[in-house]
RNA sequence: GGAGAGGUGGCCGAGUGGUCGAAGGCGCUCCCCUGCUAAGGGAGUAUAGGCUCAAAAGGCUUAUCGAGGGUUCGAAUCCCUCCCUCUCCGCCA
């Protein structure tokens, strides 16, 4: 969520921003909002004071013994009854204004930071790696499906037999080494670059959902829960399903981050930097026809998932630092990739600032996106009220850090492009091998 | 799932309708006192808003005692719903 104090002092530019991101700002319902909230506000805040006074009064003069029948009790009791009815109305006009401001803030995505390119061209910032393609492999290649199930380690109808589309199973040395890519991710993190594994819930409430942004806006990318709760009244037969709000987390983003939602942490504590494997589940409504073949988009993936928490100062700095993180997993993997800078049009709705790591697919011929690490600035610590105590002592607003570091689904598919042989077998990545058991191949 | 007990400020803990945003203690900050230390004395110490102020400071004010409703002139306190924690029993990976 935006800061409107400051969306209100910069409203106009506030809206050119937006417009970059494709997102139209209504400036008049917004100032027309907050206007009217003001004085609601003001006028109810007035009334509660006299109710108080009155009260006040009322109880002093019962403390003293007065009867509730003296008449300087009974007519204050009088005055009270035309507060009381202006105050009610009051409540239910300012709840009413609040509820359709918030609405409005909430929707409005974050502003893109002034390093962030414009013209609606995401920027290359570095290739790393020597990218392969059929003449350097020598033989021609196959995509990782055809690897994959010539193996006889890939299985998608089986997994489609057992659950429907955009599902996927695998076996033997191929789930072990997806296995292995999650574990050596999550050791290089933890040993190597400082952050504290971390094992979270996969069923996240909307509050959470809701802290990170992915709630109001975007419910149909995720999948929902229900649980049946039953109400069982007496000589009644029909039972009530309640629902109960949780979804399935498309990113382990959501309880990382929120694990600091409506906290005030000490200035010591920071920055928390914070990884986990876990699976991430999503809808991939409207996303009918793409990347249908393959590991590419399933609606069930693995990711081990990096978030920095952090001083406010500090966050570009992170963001740096959090892309170079994801980065030496595939430079440790040897496998050739890019980052891209993304443009303000590109950029998912809670970032200000995003870096994507885009890895070589020799099978595609082209760069496929396999993480995607974003400065969010205050934007979901202002929706989570997640504070820090500053040096002089107050509450200030945290940043909040993410990236993928790395999606494993995708990772192993760009292992097995890479590292595929003529004969068909895959070659394991000498980081991975202590994973494996030591095995330098996987064999049909 | 059954039975019971609870959820109050950074922490402990009092508070069952009225000068309660909340006693007391601990912790913390500042000051005083004291050769040093220890002890002692004093002041301060939640969060988010609004108004005021050139700004800061300050002042005034609203809301918040797990959450949301209700009763009442007035609710931490009474009633209802929900959430969570603890104890015992049952069930279970």
């Amino acid at each position: 969520m935006l800061d409107i104090h400051l969306l209100r002092a910069n409203l106009g530019n506030a809206a050119k921003e937006l417009d970059l991101r494709g997102f139209y700002l209504d400036m008049s319902y917004f100032q027309k909002l907050v206007e009217e909230r003001g004085s609601v506000r003001t006028n109810t805040q007035k009334l509660e004071e006299n109710r108080n006074n009155i009260s006040g009064r009322i109880g002093r003069l019962r403390v003293a013994g007065h009867g509730i029948d003296d008449g300087e009790i009974g007519n204050f009791l009088n005055q009270m009854k035309s507060i009381l009815a202006q105050l009610s109305q009051a409540k239910v006009d300012l709840d009413k204004i609040e509820c359709e401001l918030q609405q409005f803030m909430e929707v409005i995505p974050n502003l893109p930071h002034s390093t962030v390119p414009k013209e609606g061209k995401n920027e290359d910032v570095r290739y790393w790696g020597t990218k392969k393609t059929s003449d350097s492999f020598g033989f021609s290649i196959k995509d990782h499906v055809s690897i994959g199930e010539n193996l006889g380690l890939l299985d998608f109808e089986t997994a489609t037999k057992l659950s429907g589309a955009r599902f996927s199973m695998m076996k033997g040395g191929l789930a072990r080494l997806h296995r292995a890519l999650a574990q050596f991710m999550l050791d290089t993190h933890t040993i190597e670059h400082g952050y504290t594994e971390t094992y979270v819930p996969y069923l996240a409430n909307s509050e959470s959902l809701r802290g990170t942004g992915q709630l109001p806006k975007f419910e149909e990318d995720l999948f929902k829960i229900y649980r049946k709760k039953y109400e069982k009244e007496e000589g009644e037969t029909d039972q009530k399903l309640q629902e109960e709000n949780w979804y399935l987390i498309p990113t382990s983003e959501v309880p990382l981050t929120n694990s600091v939602r409506n906290e005030i942490v000490p200035l010591e504590s920071i920055p928390i930097k914070l990884t986990a494997l876990t699976p991430c589940f999503r809808s991939e409504a409207g996303s009918y026809g793409k990347d249908t073949r393959g590991l590419i988009r399933q609606h069930q993936f693995d990711k081990v998932e990096l978030v920095q928490i952090v001083h406010p100062q500090k966050s570009y700095e992170a963001l740096e630092q959090l892309v170079g993180h994801a980065e030496m997993i595939l430079q440790k993997l040897e496998l050739p990739y890019r980052v891209v800078l993304l443009c303000s049009n590109d950029m998912g709705f809670s970032a200000a600032k995003t870096y994507d790591i885009e890895v070589w697919l020799p099978a595609q011929n082209t760069y496929r996106e396999i993480s995607s690490c974003s400065n969010c600035e205050a934007f979901q610590a202002r929706r989570m009220k997640a504070r820090f105590r500053n040096e002089s002592g107050k509450p200030e607003l945290l940043h909040t850090l993410n990236g993928s570091g790395l999606a494993v689904g995708r990772c192993l598919v760009a292992v097995l492009e890479n590292y595929q042989n003529a004969d068909g077998s895959i070659s394991i990545p000498k980081v991975l091998q202590p994973y494996m058991g030591g095995i330098d191949r996987l064999v049909a």
